[in-house]
DNA sequence: CGAACCCTTGACAGAAATCAACTAAGGTGG
DNA sequence: CCACCTTAGTTGATTTCTGTCAAGGGTTCG
């Protein structure tokens, strides 16, 4: 594995505060490795041996039942995933596979349990991630709720559109068919929503979004903190679909 | 305080192995209160002051926005609930009110704080109780997000009836307009679903249930564990509709 | 005894999934 | 380099499901 990697996976909010001691020990039996696109990573259902963290590329987290599929939440650089499974040493309740080429890195779940009980710094880190995973979910699941697809669909592309900055116009972080299963609808249907939304101030171009008339789009949402945010929750693993990866 | 309620939280996992010395500290600062049915204990939005836990009755969660409400969860003796709020010093995500007269003791977020920064064995606690509480609303997600109403409907009740012992006759834990709004339904969906559902083998009498031919109930809702359990996930808070609480 | 409230049922409207067909873009292999 | 194939996306027609509105029965509690 080589330094400059130490160094970006050391930035990450769960392993900024550790012993220097402690991060070596976990690099120590850590390895690196590079996968093709589309490449199933973990599959639900297997025990949790790996925490993973995503150092290029993009990871979905997606989950199967009897012949259906869908996608929870989408990781990129430089975020992790799977954690609370590998707590727990539980069977994972996701899946996850590549987006496209990654470059990912494995640390075994035994050394992760044994350096948090040795390093009081970590397990701090470890209980601000797993709540704000936690409530990055809830957040997820209010919006399933309570919302329709037309506002999730909505209040998506504004919470995109702040995360870049409140531009105007942005490009979708992920393609439509994986967003249509991340927001609980079909394809067709986001398509359709897409469409229709355009006499609500927001045109789309392809992947290209543009907003025309914020407060109008903005009254279709109705935008929330406790569903879209701004928190700083949700640190990175499994959380939301997130903005565009700084690679 | 009464003694007797300190050793009942005692027995929780959250500070089962906890350092007595942090266990008084938290004691110490903690309330308890009797709060009469419908008593609105927590209010979204609001910054996070208490952890809660449940000595008596019983304690919903729900989650409002603009004027859609739905239930989250239900808490039942002995467990505790918005853990994560606490931890992260953030508001609310969601509201939380009796169900019925009870008896909810309080502690102070800046002690719990203090507290797992000084004590390795309550932090390793927390962490697990966390990472229970994280993979239960991931469970709660799939159900939504890969069932139909239909196949909630019949794997709820399969699961109740696990939860009593694989009793083929039990009692609902709360009454149906609840459920209709955990189960993601409204009330009149619950009704004509749980009606339609005699044709597979189970028949209600107001909150009685009766599973007349377990075989045919689970091919509707062809239960998964890893949606329904049984992991020991979600020791308690907020975890998904627990059994008749051992009150 | 009356007033809420829960639950149920029916009729209807609206939303979403499904099925099918077609286009366009990207990648592969000859 | 081009023909081909695969796949994402769109659109339309249709069906299924779910929410909404309205009304009535039953129960509980003040």
């Amino acid at each position: 594995m080589r330094p400059e990697e130490h160094q970006e996976i050391r930035h990450l909010h769960l392993f900024r505060d550790m012993l220097q001691s402690s991060f070596e020990a976990l690099m120590h039996s850590a390895r690196a490795e590079r996968y093709p696109a589309g490449r199933e990573l973990i599959r639900q259902g297997d025990p949790a041996d790996f925490l993973h963290i995503v150092i290029e590329g993009a990871v979905e987290l997606y989950a199967r039942w009897e012949e259906r599929e869908t996608t929870m939440a989408v990781v990129h650089p430089v975020g992790s995933f799977i954690l609370a499974a590998c707590i727990r040493d539980a069977p994972y309740l996701m899946s996850a596979r590549t987006l496209g080429p990654a470059r990912i890195v494995r640390v075994p779940a035994p050394d992760l349990r044994a350096v948090f009980r040795r390093d009081p710094e970590f397990a701090v880190s470890v209980i601000n991630e797993l709540a704000g995973a936690y409530r990055a979910v809830v957040r997820h699941a209010k919006g399933l709720k309570l919302r329709t697809s037309r506002e999730r669909v909505a209040s998506y592309l504004l919470r995109q559109s702040r995360l870049a900055g409140n531009a105007p116009t942005y490009v979708l972080p992920v393609e439509k068919r994986l967003l249509a299963s991340y927001l609980g609808m079909t394809p067709e249907n986001l398509s359709r929503t897409l469409k229709a939304l355009a006499a609500d101030g927001v045109v789309l171009d392809g992947l290209r979004v543009t907003i025309v008339d914020r407060d109008r789009l903005a009254a279709v949402a109705r935008p929330d903190r406790l569903i879209d945010g701004p928190d700083p929750d949700a640190t990175n693993a499994g959380a939301s679909l997130p903005p565009p990866a700084s690679a």
